[in-house]
DNA sequence: AATGTAGCCAACCGCCAGCTG
DNA sequence: CCAGCTGGCGGTTGGCTACAT
């Protein structure tokens, strides 16, 4: 057996809340906040422990908690964020204002990951959730960037740096994070590169490559190899080619 | 109507990192 | 430097509900 839950042991209350006990915590927290949640029962006059104080108002009671159920926009994003972030429930959640990590778990466990299963079970690897398929990071005949590819490249430039970089040399989650918002890519998505001109394609990959460095890793080299090592990899299947991408990267 | 089963989700547990004295 | 405390995190549980038999 291992060691007896806390709770338990200092003979507070377990299990769901009650209205009366919500509205003691709501109260406690509008007049005090909440500094210190193992003092915060005591002081609030609730026979709880702290953490289940904290978790109730965390993942219930906060007042900018989204309730109801998640659109497929959300749902979409959780499935992308996951694919490159993993169970990292805390850091999707910082991408849904509103949502919390415990019911994005819930999510995932309870519908998106059958989901997936289902669809990759019927051969639809490439699907979206609403069932369209998604589009190559860059599309071999036209040279046209997506705008869709775009954003998973960004999300997995982030995954790539925190489990590769050294932490002490490398920005934090949170402020990598920050950079890639909605008003990241505007000056890369509108690439057009219909007219199968090579040296017009290097131009824009070159812009996108430096943008991105710019961005991610200004005041930091070490990042920025990564970043590139990174991108040569995922374009090695995909034009241009590796001598001309090569040219451009200087490697 | 009674019983069994599956799904959902709030809540709990144990671990870990960071802070503090 | 270290031990103890605290908040935060991901994994898991168990009670409730809906649906099937």
């Amino acid at each position: 057996m291992g060691r007896a839950p806390c709770c338990e042991k200092m003979g507070m209350k377990r299990g769901p809340w009650t209205h009366e006990e919500d509205q003691f915590l709501i109260n406690y927290i509008h007049l005090y906040g909440h500094s210190n949640w193992r003092a915060l029962p005591k002081h609030a006059g609730l026979l709880r422990c702290g953490k289940s104080c904290r978790l109730r108002w965390i993942n219930y009671l906060r007042p900018d908690i989204k309730r109801g159920n998640f659109t497929p926009q959300e749902e979409q994003t959780i499935i992308n964020l996951h694919e490159v972030l993993g169970n990292r429930w805390s850091a999707i959640a910082a991408k849904l204002p509103g949502r919390t990590d415990n019911e994005i778990k819930n999510v995932w466990h309870t519908h998106l990951k059958k989901r997936l299963n289902k669809n990759q079970n019927n051969g639809g690897d490439n699907k979206d959730i609403n069932g369209t398929n998604e589009t190559t990071h860059k599309d071999k005949e036209s040279g046209i960037v997506d705008t869709t590819s775009l954003q998973q490249f960004a999300n997995n430039i982030t995954t790539f740096e925190i489990s590769n970089s050294n932490k002490d040399d490398m920005m934090s989650y949170e402020d990598v994070s920050a950079l890639v918002d909605e008003s990241f890519w505007p000056d890369v998505v509108s690439v057009d590169n219909s007219s199968n001109n090579n040296e017009k394609k290097i131009e824009d990959w070159e812009g996108l490559l430096d943008m991105n460095n710019k961005r991610f890793s200004y005041d930091n080299p070490k990042l920025r190899s990564y970043d590139m090592e990174f991108w040569y990899d995922k374009l090695l299947n995909s034009s241009p080619s590796i001598e001309e991408f090569s040219d451009i990267t200087q490697f």
